[in-house]
DNA sequence: ACACAGCTTGGAAAGCTTTACAATTTAAAA
DNA sequence: TTTTAAATTGTAAAGCTTTCCAAGCTGTGT
């Protein structure tokens, strides 16, 4: 029984159950290689002090932290949620807890102390736009991307292949013959926007749309809103398109319902597509056709390669691409006249 | 220069700058009362040795972690990310981490070993159905609870007021002269459940409408999914509701597509409120009419209260209650004669 | 009776800092 | 010049584990 109100320590037990502080500690980590009779003994100890390791003092003599890290851009955006569930499942195996730290509160530096190998054993970045220069770090634990990527950054990497996927998406909407597409992308320089983008491109040339036939993409920034915004847009249009490919559901959901509310009928006066496929896609009106990402295996991926890296099997940093899958629902119609 | 590959130690760096551990010490976490000129030798060697503190060893040294761990029910739903940011900007004033665990992702026991002073100086509670008896643990930092409330956890509380909320809404209801008001719940045994069933009779009472003519309330799970299929058992009835009272948007949008797909007419035919006004509630068609909630001060007065319990300022736990505000928009009309 | 192997256990070092206290140097005051 | 105070730096302990190594003990085979 300690003296003071301090937490028990590990000699705190050993005294009271009459062994060495060794011994103690290994009825904790490894109760196999003690003796039945012992570890009863030290086990009660453990019981009747409320005794717990501090797991600051483990961590500092183990040299590692048991939890990775992931940096996720924003929160707020439910797309993510699905991919932290298939990281976390894998760490559990080894038992490695996950944190998440959403970038997007942590304005410049403030991001640093984290990138430590003695705050995490790993980090798992799912923010394209973070400044390389953060992980340039000495001391920084093992990486890897999903999702996004940070060209400038040189790590495993697991991405979906948005190229094709933007590009099934424009060729069903030119299936239906649509010529007049818009596009209305994501924040400029991010990875997705960029490799959507030239799927779209590589579409619309597919189906035999030619440059001079382009409309101007309209920048977004994957938000509800400036979905809705985009509708006003696209109404004061001269000749307006057929056809919208958004970057993301949000800003999908958003500019069907700017376009409903002015009026326009969705799919009849113009088809949406969306990327992403959120919960929300396939319960709106009209149902949301969109490319579908396979969110859950992104996470699980990038899971597996950071603890191959962890347990020193690093090889050469790869770019693995998973597939995508056009899901087609009712928001794409055939081309008005 | 180390010697071998292992990460630089303050010793290191003391030996290259020709001075004591503790002068470097005191360079990297309180310059001023270092000299001037000591000062720049240290920090020079710093830079040559790439030196970057164990934050394993100065935590354990320090009895603390510098980071408070949120525990929140479902990261999937937008409407935690908000009170995030709030937890995240009052605790960036007194230079602590937020880590955020998805209890989710954690069934059961693993969530244990979070709930140490070891781990954490703090946890910040958003999931009301977590079992007390973790928290009975004798070596657990302070805990705050924010958004759903435990009845078995004493300590602080930082909890909207939901029977207000719910009330306010069946008011605005009754005033446009509904009486079959049908409710769309959250979980059976949720904190919010409750409280916003609570609101709800109260409501109804107050409007002059007796449990004889109330409807049996529909359970639900807070998902999109189950206000869809709700709008099925609607269109089931004989006597159909004229309005239905959500517990949370993400329902409410669902049974408003629902209802649309069924040749319904919001809010002509029925009218739908929800509850909790996240972002797309604003941009649907028709736009929701929601109670709101003030989900930054949420998070953000919960920080100001662990931080007042980890400078010892132990008060009384008490339960702070957050005013609701009703957000009027499109979904609610006059019922139908 | 002895040698040897295997199982258990204990002592002490190592993991890396921070910080109380003491010691030294420097500046100021008398 | 001496005394006193202030500023700066160093030494060593403390924070709490895990784990290497050695030692003790038990039992078996010769």
């Amino acid at each position: 029984m300690p003296k003071t109100n301090r937490p028990p320590r590990i000699s705190d037990v050993a005294r009271l159950a009459g062994v060495s502080v060794a011994t103690v500690s290994r009825v904790l980590s490894n109760p196999e290689i003690v003796a039945e009779t012992t570890r009863k003994i030290v086990e009660r100890a453990v019981q009747e002090t409320g005794y717990t390791v501090n797991m600051t003092a483990r961590n500092l003599r183990q040299q590692h932290t048991g939890v990775v890290l992931a940096l996720v851009p924003n929160l707020a955006n439910p797309f993510f949620s699905e991919i932290l569930s298939g990281i976390s499942q894998v760490l559990r195996r080894d038992a490695l807890s996950l944190f998440i730290v959403d970038t997007w509160n942590y304005p410049g530096l403030t991001l640093a102390p984290f990138l430590n190998h003695s705050r995490s054993d790993g980090v798992i970045v799912l923010d394209g736009q973070l400044d390389p220069a953060l992980f340039a770090h000495p001391n920084c634990p093992p990486i890897v991307q999903a999702c996004e990527e940070n060209a400038a950054l040189s790590t495993h990497k697991v991405i979906t292949d948005n190229k094709a996927g933007s590009r099934q998406a424009i060729l069903h909407l030119s299936r239906l013959n649509h010529r007049r597409i818009l596009h209305l992308t994501g924040p400029v320089q991010n990875s997705l926007t960029i490799a959507r983008r030239q799927g779209f491109e590589a579409g619309l040339m597919q189906a035999g749309i030619g440059p001079d036939e382009w409309l101007e993409p309209v920048r977004g920034d994957f938000s509800v809103a400036k979905g809705d915004q985009t509708a006003q847009d696209i109404l004061a249009m001269t000749t307006p398109p057929t056809a919208v490919f958004c970057d993301c559901d949000e800003m999908a959901l958003g500019l069907m319902g700017g376009l409903k509310r002015a009026g326009l009928d969705v799919p009849r006066d113009i088809s949406v597509v969306g990327f992403d496929n959120i919960e929300l896609s396939r319960y709106c009106v009209p149902r949301l056709t969109s490319v579908r990402q396979y969110r859950s295996r992104i996470g699980s991926y990038a899971a597996e390669l950071l603890l191959d890296e962890r347990r020193q099997y690093a090889s050469q940093p790869r770019t693995h691409i998973l597939p995508t899958e056009l899901v087609v629902r009712e928001s794409t119609a055939t081309a008005k006249a």
